[in-house]
DNA sequence: GTCTATAGCCCGATAGAC
DNA sequence: GTCTATCGGGCTATAGAC
């Protein structure tokens, strides 16, 4: 009988949240059988493979990245605002653990992913990274500030360094780390005139 | 009977080049023994557990990345040099993969590593913080550039940045990014008089 | 759609012969 | 020190009852 509350949408909220702990290798059907409430076989009903379900939960958070990046867009107009709610929504994680980007811890993996994941993975670097770049080149075309490599380097810069900071925060267990250097790396960037 | 070349120390080497690719989870006694030309009992017997093994993988490696900082030092006395030639270290990949620090992949990994792995990866970041944070305090001090934020934050987001390309380097598959994101970044950070 | 049961594989680890 | 053999467990995945 279906759930009350689609089961499909609860696997894939449940794989999401451990995949974004733990990585891609590191999490079970098991694992989201327990929480979801569920047996592992009913898992491989919604979602055959281990494959399968990784890059729906994948394609499900690049949606709603993309939806979020609009909402910046909608909501703020001046591009170094842009650039700071970006970065504070990155720096929202789970509950009270530091704050991580799905497409960051996959990344690390990318060697032992199954390549239908692999392309998400890339696909979020290129959203982020296109969004960045049209942000920064338009702060730089207003003037609200200036750049000292070109927009689409600094995006990769900005990029970088917050997935960086985000694994600094981790290994280190301090929320504060992903602040301080998103803010530090900022500052470095954008240069008012 | 004890092999010619200490089986340890190859051991020790294979599981170095699985983890820098795969990190911990995702290499296997199978894969060591497979490479090095044993059987996993024989692993075991240098390496009990896994653990251990990991452990002393990154010790050992932490002691060749400290001795690596000391000879920059020796060898260069500019700062901007010293840390140009950080990033070109960094940059070396095996073979012609793309470059890959353990610490930045085992970072990813943090919330299922061996509590005694985790502190080694800690260990990990610290050492290169301290290094970054002292050369970039020299550069300031002699007036070889300026920096917009405080040499431990310029450390940390140099090490961020490092970290985030290479996993992007990775991730795309194209080993230039790291070196182009370097760059960026370096240019962002340091500024001449 | 969810279950029980299980296949088949890989894993880390140990016992004990040599 | 290295081997063979094996244990116990976790994993992905499937078959088939309900």
């Amino acid at each position: 009988m279906e759930q009350h509350v689609n089961t499909a949408e609860r696997i894939l909220e449940t794989a999401f949240e451990l995949m974004q702990t733990r990585g891609y290798n590191a999490f079970s059907y098991a694992d989201v059988a327990e929480r979801v409430g569920i047996r592992t076989a009913s898992i491989h009903y919604h979602f055959p493979a281990k494959s399968d379900l990784a890059r729906e939960v994948c394609a499900h958070y690049r949606t709603a990245l993309i939806a979020t990046l609009a909402a910046i867009d909608r909501d703020l107009t001046d591009p170094a605002d842009r650039l700071q709610r970006f970065v504070a929504l990155q720096g929202r994680g789970l509950d009270h653990r530091p704050p991580m980007c799905l497409c960051a811890l996959l990344a690390a993996e990318c060697p032992t992913l199954p390549e239908e994941v692999n392309v998400e993975v890339r696909g979020f670097l290129s959203d982020q990274e296109t969004w960045l770049t049209r942000v920064l080149g338009d702060g730089v075309a207003t003037s609200a500030f200036c750049l000292t490599v070109a927009p689409e380097d600094a995006a990769q810069v900005l990029r970088a360094g917050l997935a960086g900071a985000m694994l600094a925060a981790r290994a280190s267990n301090d929320r504060t780390r992903y602040d301080t250097i998103a803010q530090s790396l900022l500052t470095a960037l954008l240069r008012s005139h």
